[in-house]
DNA sequence: GCTTGACTTAGAGCGTGCTCGAACGCCTAG
DNA sequence: CTAGGCGTTCGAGCACGCTCTAAGTCAAGC
């Protein structure tokens, strides 16, 4: 099994660029990657999901600082699984709290919008680049 | 009516520091604000609800270029109405995305800690910081 | 008059999360 | 042997959104 790939392979497959995937191993978020023998990264499928794993944080807008703590205990072992846990619940509890405000925000958007239409519908001067076909 | 506010009390009641507030209306998030004969800030009704609709636009992360392009349609009279709608109907459109993929993440943090909790429950390492109850 | 304290301006500095440049190494093709 | 291309490291630089400092003004209280 080939299963390793090139950083290149890697960058293409997360959407990250070649130059944050070296920053992520820099900053400890991704553990050491495995080396061919001239010296290049070659990423495991294992090193991938976790990549994939931390996209997912990332756009939960969980901090690099907690992901960093969150690497580290990984890397210390099986023995901080609890402590891992409870990390993740806090913050699914912090994303489910600001998908409510999002859409609370949502929602007075909406309302704002519907009062700018019902603002030229009133007859105000007509919009030039706006085909608001009633 | 003194309906007039210092900076520091519209600081108190939107969250902002003055600081942040003089930060605003220096990039022309807010318009000019009045002035006393003292040349201090007097914020009035409309400047404190116009900082409540940034902050909701802020909160759902519209970046500050596009406030400030907002801004600047409103301050150029009522005839950029539509234009401002087509504004508001674009961003609302990826706040409802994010809203989306907010809720994909959640359920996707709740699946892995729910393998979090299958693994503790499989008799590892028991958690030394956590009363698992089972 | 002097002090205190809240305000003013202009501009520098900072935290976060990348992003890029410079200089070099190694492999392959021609 | 040389050139090209892709990788490497280290460190500087950047975009964003504030945040703070410095130096000064003004009004009120002692």
């Amino acid at each position: 099994m080939d299963t390793f790939l090139s950083i290149d392979e890697v960058a293409r497959r997360t959407g990250l660029s070649a130059h944050t995937l070296r920053y992520y191993e820099r900053i400890g978020l991704i553990g050491p990657v495995a080396r061919g023998s001239d010296g290049r990264r070659r990423y495991s499928a294992a090193d991938v999901a976790w990549i994939g794993f931390l996209l997912r944080l990332r756009g939960t807008r969980m901090p690099v600082a907690s992901m960093q703590a969150f690497a580290r205990l990984r890397a210390a072992g099986d023995h901080t699984a609890g402590e891992r846990r409870q990390m993740l619940e806090k913050h699914l509890a912090t994303v489910v709290a600001e998908i409510a405000t999002l859409q609370h925000s949502a929602a007075a958007l909406a309302d704002k919008i519907a009062h700018y239409r019902r603002l030229e519908d009133t007859g105000a001067a007509p919009q030039p680049s706006s085909r608001r076909k009633r």
